[in-house]
Formats: C-alpha cells, structure tokens, sequence
DNA sequence: CAAAAATTCTAATCTGGATTAAAATAATTC
DNA sequence: GAATTATTTTAATCCAGATTAGAATTTTTG
C-alpha cells in the first residue's frame, strides 16, 4: 500500500508526533513539555509515544535532526538557484523561513543541545556546525564574486542564523505574520550584506 | 556596614546566584537545570538557596527580570548618549552587548516565560513588550529623522533582538570572542538600517 | 568572648513525570 | 470474517529532583 517509507502510516504519525514535539519544546522548552503535553496536542496518551521512539531523549534527537534536514534542504535548493553569493543567501533565507512557518513546521530550535545523550550530542553538532560552516561559505563565495561587502563571516553568519533561529520564540502561526515574515525577513537580514 | 540595601553580603550572594542561574539556563534551559546545578556552581548546597529565594520558580523568575533590567539599562544610556536614531541603535547594542558578556553577565535568556507562574508571566511579558517597544520607538525615531532607512520596524526590530537574544547560545565567555562581539555586531546588525 | 543573627548543611519527604508490561482495540491480510 | 499485525490504552512502577524541617556552622554585634 505504502509506496515508500515516508508514506507509512507508522511514518506519518511519527511526522505529526515530531511536529507537535517541536511546538511544544519551542515553547516550554526540553524539560518543561512532558510527553503527556505532546501527546495531548495529538489526542494520544503518553504511552503511545513510545510506540514511535525509544524515550523522551530520543523524541527532541530526531526533532534536531529534522530541523537540521529541512536547514539543510533550503540551503541546498539556495544553492542550485542563486546566482551569485548574495542571492544565494537571500534564496536560503526564504527558504528556510517557508519550511519553517509552513507545512514542515514547526521545526524545533536546537537550543538545548546539552541535553542530549553524548553521541547523539555528538551527531547533532556535526550537522549543525556543518550547517554554519556551509553558510559562511557562500557569504564567503559572495564577497569573492563581488555580491557581498567583506565583512566579518563568523560573525557576520552567527547574527543571521540567530535571527532565524529566534523566530519560533515569536511567530506562533498567525498567517499574516507569516506572509510578512517570509516577504520582509530576508531582504531585512541581507539589506546588511550588499556590496558596494 | 552595608552602604546600601544592594551591598549588602545577602544582595550580593544573591546576584551571584542569579547569574550561576543564567549561566545554567542558557546552557540547559528551566526545567533541564536542577538547582543542585546552579548551587555546584556557587560550592553551596541545593538546600541553600532557598534562602534565598522561595523556589526554583523564582529563580527564573528574578533571572528575567534582571536580563530585564540589564536591557532597560542599556537602552537609557544610548537614549541619553546618541545623537540620532542610527546612532542610538548602535550605542544600545554595543551597551547591552558588554553588559551581556561583562561583569553583571551571564545575563538569561528569556526563552522559557510560558513556565513562569501566571502572575510572574504577565509582569515579564509586560517588560519584554516595552522593551520591544521602546526599541522600535528608537528606530521610528531614525526614519523620522533621516538616519535610518524606512522599514517595516516591527520585522525590523525582531530581527536585530532575535540576534542579540541567541548569543549566549554561542558565546560562551572566550575573551577573544567577546572583544570581537563587541567590536564588529553593532556594526553589522546596524548596517543594514542606514538610509541613503 | 558570649549571645544573637545570618547562612549553610544534613537528612528526610514528596511529587511529577518518565518508563514499562500487559491488555484492549483497530487495521490488514488472506 | 478469522487470524494476524499494528496501534493505543490502562495501570503500575520508579526515580530524579524540588521542597522542607531542623541542626550545625559561620558571621556579626555588643
């Protein structure tokens, strides 16, 4: 019946329960949602949690991973599109913001890393320092090819992803403010980058 | 011997306490650091800080109002110092930046208000809001007096704070890093903000 | 220094919430 | 539609970590 993994049923709701997941940790954060709090939002008990995922440390695991999966995407989408380094990074950034606000969403901030147990800590920073590094990469590529001012790309990238990184704290699904967020954001945190 | 209310040793412990607090937070979040967290951290057992506060709850909740505070100091010296919009931006940024990672840092994150108990809830709320407010007041300001480029200041505005909220998820006390921090994200959070 | 006050500790208790096992229900298959 | 497999629930157990009470220690005061 299912045509391939990702059409499970058994993977369908295990989508839906990362996705409630990734609302309620983005609210409470890690240990302030129980998994009563998740499995509300689905109309299961608790229990039936562990039917998809080992334990609780497991459930915000693949909720990162996730996150990073669709961080990961929008950049590669970016970079097969733009056609220089500073439209490059204009295209992730709306991207990145459009999966994050719309039917991948929400995606869970990786803000309690420490959390995890070792190897998956392990595996998460991997993905995410990944994630930075090929950013400043095409902030780097952009001021070679003469799009982007030089600039400080450490910084320049940790004051970027720390806005798109913040949004969840203050976008809670209101579509006219998504709409907004989608058509204003990226050309606000690029505004910065143009050369000349 | 105290001076005044705020020299006293029970003050100062106190406010060593809160930023053993945030320090623990921003790493582990509320509810992921236990107080036996915060109290290793002060050599004290978890037992004594209650004497200090009357729970875990409290802690946070002074926490915030304290990142508060340092946010509202920043803020005011800018607004006293700066000579334009623009110009007071980046004052407000570079004072809130050093005070972050100074000597009344670690300052909280405030990314965990929904566990705050509703009375508590409502007052940060409150100081966040005006905060916010104040900051896209001082943007409007620019506009209206030519030094800032018209913008959607609400995107704007959550831009730049989104930044300056997740740094201490990336900064963690390297020297070098902070003078660097100081130095160039006023600068490029403000870069894109420059009319002309 | 002795008494009083302030601070911290020891040793419990108590509880929310994670986890588990087994039973019950729903969906699929043949 | 009976058997099999997949999913969810009920009903415990179990434990980390918050909280408390009272004792012990340190600091301050006179």
């Amino acid at each position: 019946m299912a045509r391939n993994a990702a059409e499970t049923r058994f993977e369908l709701q295990k989508d839906r329960m990362l996705r409630a997941a990734a609302q309620c940790f983005n609210q409470k954060g890690f240990s302030g949602t129980s998994l009563k709090d998740v499995a509300d939002v689905l109309r299961l008990t608790d229990a039936a949690l562990y039917y998809y995922v080992r334990n609780k440390e497991e459930l915000v695991y693949l909720c990162y991973v996730r996150a990073a999966d669709v961080g990961r995407e929008a950049m590669e989408s970016a970079r097969a599109e733009g056609w220089d380094g500073l439209d490059t990074v204009l295209h992730y950034l709306r991207y990145h913001i459009e999966l994050m606000i719309g039917a991948r969403g929400p995606i869970a901030i990786m803000s309690e890393i420490p959390s995890l147990k070792p190897s998956h800590r392990r595996q998460v920073l991997e993905l995410s320092r990944r994630h930075s590094m090929n950013f400043e990469a095409i902030i780097e590529a952009g001021i070679a090819d003469g799009s982007i001012a030089p600039c400080d790309v450490r910084m320049t990238g940790n004051a970027i992803m720390g806005s798109i990184n913040w949004i969840p704290k203050w976008y809670h699904g209101d579509p006219d403010m998504g709409r907004k967020l989608v058509a204003e954001f990226p050309r606000i945190l690029t505004k910065g980058l143009r050369a000349g």
